[in-house]
DNA sequence: ACTATATTTCGTTTAATACCGAACTATGAT
DNA sequence: ATCATAGTTCGGTATTAAACGAAATATAGT
């Protein structure tokens, strides 16, 4: 009774098109402001305006002022866990028609979910982790082994501090596209930062999609055992 | 880019006030005809029928016709899950006016969650249990101990079964009117299964809402070590 | 056959809102 | 000071779709 109302209202306001766009473009995890945001979606500033201001009365998005910028972001985790929960529906839906463009192509290769890293690259180190015994998959949920602890020991990844915050450490985040798990959480997030410091991925203009760079082909080859096309 | 659009549909379908709250009465767990949804919601059976023809069309509940009537329910447990997403998403929203009704007392004292328990009772069942050791909290997941698995043969519950389905068997739900997790996954479901069976819950006419008997507020205090009020 | 109930289809009204053009404010650069 | 860029506010237009009444269809019971 109570809670209808109030599921319909966060809905409605992700359920327009144009602000739907621009919180997709904000699952980067980056800030992004007002006029980039404008030109995402194909409406004018004055459009995208009125649908910030919405978005940010009704925390859904935060803004940071700096100079005459206004940068957006998502305003949480649970935004961005909320805009995943939506894709899945989306692709659990009626057969139709779906155009599939080339660049939709690159989204399905690889692109960031919030903060950690998607598609098939995504799923397929996932699955590398698992099999090496790095991750273990419990009731549903990725879990770090002993074995794991140590390996990122290694690469220098501080384990204490993935530890520190309230976020889950190793989340199972089912993939849109691949219908199959990726990793996501604390872990999820540092281990895409170190891939983007080592340049074995790059990040596409304005939109999700990351590019394979040909020493991260063969770091992830050599590394975790992944060969791609 | 490409998922703009999709995310808005699903949401935009969940976005509408009327199918919003006709979702959320499905969030029971139970199948519901169209015309208690169209009550439920507060408008004409016509209306509701164009309603619950999107929804079956987009694939967010399912119909089984059973001589003239017609039983509606949510079409799995990703849908569940969104209309969780959102509901937090709400929860985090602007402090703003939100009356508050008896019906929505009893909904925050104890609910049911898709299939599973919550509100202030699953929230403090959930407490117990981690408590006296049957559950564990690691990375943001509930996890069953040893402890936990002697306890639930000793309960009469067939922990294989749980573990044979692909579902999370004890998945930690964010609990929208508590800001505090309570248990769900299989072992949730059971568990609710379990106290309904006992007679501890009942289910209260056409909400969400259930009601602790006398039995079940004694057997709660000495099974769990819950006192409530 | 007849009646009652459940649900859908159709047509119309009405309310909401996304969108843009124009004008305005704020910040930064020259 | 002047100009350019980023962003907002306001007013009007146009489209969308939610809602209901009326009437049709389907199923069950008598």
């Amino acid at each position: 009774m109570i809670e209808g109302p109030y599921i319909a209202e966060a809905a409605a306001l992700i359920g327009d098109p144009s602000r739907a766009t621009m919180l997709s473009a904000l699952m980067d995890g980056r800030a992004l402001t007002a006029t980039e945001l404008a030109y995402s979606s194909g409406i004018t500033p004055q459009t995208a305006s009125g649908h910030l201001g919405r978005l940010t009365q009704a925390r859904l998005v935060e803004v940071e002022k700096q100079g005459r910028h206004r940068y957006y972001r998502l305003a949480n985790a649970h935004v961005a866990h909320a805009l995943e929960a939506l894709m899945n529906l989306a692709v659990h839906g009626p057969p139709r028609h779906r155009p599939t463009g080339p660049r939709d192509e690159a989204m399905r290769f690889a692109r960031t979910c919030y903060d950690h890293l998607a598609g098939r690259v995504g799923v397929a180190l996932a699955q590398s982790l698992l099999k090496s015994g790095i991750l273990e998959e419990r009731n549903g949920a990725f879990e770090i082994t002993a074995n794991g602890e140590a390996w990122l020991e290694k690469l220098g990844l501080d384990l204490a501090s993935l530890n520190k915050g309230r976020r889950a450490v190793a989340s199972r985040c089912l993939d849109w596209s691949e219908r199959m798990p990726h990793l996501g959480g604390a872990l999820g997030a540092v281990l895409l930062k170190e891939l983007e410091a080592r340049e074995w991925l790059l990040r596409v203009d304005g939109t999700r999609a990351v590019t394979l760079t040909k020493s991260g082909k063969a770091g992830l080859r050599r590394n975790f055992g992944i060969s791609l096309d």
